[in-house]
DNA sequence: CCTTGACCTTCCAGTAACTGGAAGGCTTAT
DNA sequence: ATAAGCCTTCCAGTTACTGGAAGGTCAAGG
């Protein structure tokens, strides 16, 4: 297979793919006699999980954490959960910080009048 | 006052502050004979408003948008309420992708023994 | 007068996780 | 022979700064 097949299969890019290689996330794919790299299905897997991993939010230097334990057959899935407990800690941290925004925002759009005018709380409230 | 100054009232690093310069979202500072920027009051309070704003969540470029609203005697409030709107919009897109990671790892996480086996669902679920 | 410390200056690099694009090679079909 | 559609590497750009190096400025103290 070559990348622009996995990038299909996997929905990860080429681009991604190969960026994934350089920082070490995953192993330098052989080549064929002209430099292309050839993937098997084995990588089609790989790069699903890290796909998926992503799409939950996990770094990329956490994915790899997460990589090393769905290959390590001797894990602790104490481990695993330590590591999704700490993401969700943060994704938690994240929601509070947004909804705070949110919050704020919305009582001063509620009190701004949207109209020709230039009275404006939101204004009021930067300034 | 010297932009060390400004920094301590504002809340906004001084190297924040030449950045902002930098790009042009303030204006260039005077200088002193020496080449330190000076700054006045008026540069205080545009900082704070930049400063508020950022902490909202607004881009820089968003920061600009409004900065100019500020300044604009015959800004409608409409413009600012929209500007507000999308950002609200986009946050509440932030929090509903946030939400989604939260729910489906929680999900999996009740369902992990999370113990010395290796037996995880987490994994499972990624591969 | 000289030094010390705390300022300030500019400039370069790095962050996260890629994407876009340039310049050029490979393969297959026409 | 050439065109289309792959692939390769490498450099730059994205966001909003922060860290650090190398060096100038200024006031106080010995």
């Amino acid at each position: 297979m070559q990348i622009g097949t996995v990038a299909d299969k996997t929905g990860v890019s080429a681009k991604a793919i190969r960026y994934y290689e350089s920082i070490g996330l995953i192993a330098a794919a052989h080549r064929t006699h002209s430099g292309y790299r050839v993937y098997g299905d084995h990588d089609v897997q790989t790069l699903r999980f890290i796909q998926r991993a992503r799409g939950l939010g996990f770094s990329v230097g956490e994915v790899a954490d997460l990589l090393a334990l769905w290959r390590d057959s001797e894990r602790r899935s104490a481990q695993v959960k330590a590591l999704a407990a700490n993401h969700v800690a943060e994704i938690d941290r994240k929601i509070a910080g947004l909804r705070g925004m949110r919050d704020t925002l919305t009582y001063l759009m509620e009190r701004c009048h949207g109209d020709d005018r230039p009275e404006c709380p939101i204004l009021d409230a930067l300034g």
